[in-house]
RNA sequence: GGUCCCAUCGACUAGGGGUUAGGUCGUCACUCUUUCACAGUGAAAACACGGGUUCGAAUCCCGUUGGGACCGCCA
């Protein structure tokens, strides 16, 4: 064991669901920078204990992603670590031992009701307006009794007794100081019927074990944190500190949820957000460097840097897909142009374009990139360079195209670009403002026409690009047609 | 319904006893531009309400209202 005395400590500890939810990528990303932050370790523990809920492969799409977007882990499944194994459903001998340490020291208790019976009590509580919460029958069955059951063999489930009568307070180290009476915490299940913890004492038990010094997860939880306290006490264990992120909402400010939209980091990614602007997004919500600092755009090397977690927003923050918009954008328009490439072929493959010509998908991006919100919105930008007919956009265009001085700029180009050898960005500029100088055509009845006649469109990327890219042979078959 | 959490422009937020309440997205206008976009300039836009405390409250306290989370042999 080497681990140093007060060295910082924290887990991502994910349920494998098969995909990464937004808000958890959040709790990943503010453990994550915690660490950096304090030069501590990150650790991923998969919390796997609902045998009912096993997804194959989630594992594995998890760490990828988590991996591809810079969240890096320092003990985990994969990378191991001296406080394995890092499966919950692994440890289960753990588990057993301190739930029969709790019995043994009368904080927890058998009890055997059915999932039926629970149930119909639920349903009377309700019935009678009442908080629905274990009525904590089984607590006081003497040992006689419990003994009697035991051996029958019926189903048991072990549940936490809860000391009553008692306030339970403790400090978040985001929301502050919380206090709860214990009468209204429930006598939760430690151990279910088939042998494996339920979160509340696994959680607390590994916590423990992997000498977590700092809990940091979603304020889903915050209710729960009093069964844990009761639990760390009863084991006479160390309390870590608690930081309960806000929630990351929908518009309508409930918790963000599927039916409003994407919730999962891979759908996000496959539309073409890059990594870095979704990680940068996403610090920003609920956190930000405070003190004036007007910056928004950051690396995860400057999120490590300035990442408190006093500096945690303690409200909600809704997901505003415009801002995620904007910033992919200012991403894409800045971003290493060979790198972009790389990472836009895949999009480009559901265009006309050839992404075996990277020169060319390079010129191209280059044209478009300062359009893009995000890169599955390449393939409708590209059609001006891959078109060997144009299909005007409207009819009306033809008007233009048809007009006196339209029919002389045109012809001027075509004989110009017929004696070049190639046409390039700069000399498709040259030849144009020669032609404006020779025919006295200048402004719009000058570059609209042609635009109309190298596109079909009166808008689109400009004009010397898109020359340069259609080639010579494109350019003089599309004048021919007007001139 | 019970418990807990939360409350600054439409959204993300800065500020945290004395500020013209600042920035970013979005919106609108103008400028630039051989189109659209980009970029630039500017505008509209907020301290939920009511009581305290104080010379002074967006800021501290209490309450109200509003919103949210949780109340499972799920995590």
């Amino acid at each position: 064991m080497n681990k140093t005395e007060d060295e910082v400590r924290v887990r991502f500890a994910p349920s494998p669901t098969g995909y990464i939810h937004i808000g958890s990528l959040r709790t990943a990303l503010f453990n994550f920078l915690f660490a950096r932050h304090s030069n501590g370790k990150n650790i991923l523990r998969i919390e796997d204990t609902d045998q009912t809920r096993k997804v194959e492969g989630a594992v594995e799409n998890l760490t990828k992603n988590l991996e591809l977007l810079g969240i890096k882990f320092d003990e985990g499944p994969h990378q191991g670590g001296n406080y394995g194994p890092y499966f919950q459903s692994e440890r289960l001998v753990l588990y057993k031992k301190y739930c029969d340490e709790l019995i043994e020291k009368g904080a927890a208790y058998y009890a055997f009701e059915t999932p039926e019976e629970l149930d119909e009590m639920r349903r009377m509580q309700q019935l009678e307006g009442k908080q629905t919460m274990y009525d904590r029958r089984a607590r006081d069955l003497s040992n006689e009794e419990v003994e009697e059951k035991l051996k029958s063999g019926i189903p048991r489930v072990v549940r936490l007794k809860v000391p009553l009568n008692e306030e339970i307070k403790f400090d978040d180290a985001i929301k502050g100081t919380i206090k709860i009476e214990s009468n209204l915490v429930d006598d939760q299940i430690l151990l279910k019927s088939d042998g494996f913890p339920t979160y509340h004492l696994a959680n607390v038990v590994d916590d423990h074990l992997m000498h977590i010094t700092h809990i940091i997860r979603g304020e889903e939880w915050i209710t729960s944190v009093p069964k844990h306290i009761i639990i760390y006490r009863a084991l006479g264990w160390e309390v870590p500190v608690m930081a309960h992120v806000p929630l990351i909402l929908n518009k309508d400010k409930s918790k963000l949820s599927k039916r409003q939209g994407d919730v999962a980091v891979e759908d996000y990614l496959n539309k073409g957000y890059l990594k870095e602007a979704l990680i940068n997004f996403i610090a920003l919500l609920g956190w930000n460097p405070g003190e004036g600092e007007e910056q928004e755009f950051f690396s995860m090397k400057e999120l490590a840097e300035k990442f408190t977690l006093d500096k945690v927003q303690s409200s909600g923050a809704v997901f505003n897909i415009d801002k995620l918009n904007w910033m992919n954008n200012a991403y894409i328009k800045n971003y290493d142009i060979d790198k972009l490439v790389e990472i836009s072929i895949p999009f480009f493959e559901k265009s006309e374009i050839d992404t075996s010509n990277v020169q060319f998908v390079r010129k191209v991006l280059l044209a478009i990139r300062v359009y893009l919100n995000k890169l599955d919105e390449i393939p409708q930008h590209t059609k001006f360079f891959t078109q060997n007919e144009i299909e005007l956009e409207d009819e009306s265009l033809k008007e233009i195209l048809n007009s006196e001085s339209s029919k002389k700029v045109f012809e001027a180009l075509y004989e110009k670009i017929d004696k070049t050898i190639e046409v390039t960005a700069e000399s498709y500029k040259l030849m144009v403002a020669e032609i404006q100088k020779e025919t006295g055509i200048k402004g719009k009845n000058l570059f609209k026409p042609i635009r109309i006649a190298l596109t079909g469109s009166e808008n689109g990327p400009e004009l010397p690009a898109i020359a340069e890219i259609l080639g010579k042979d494109r350019l003089m078959k599309f004048l021919n047609k007007w001139k």
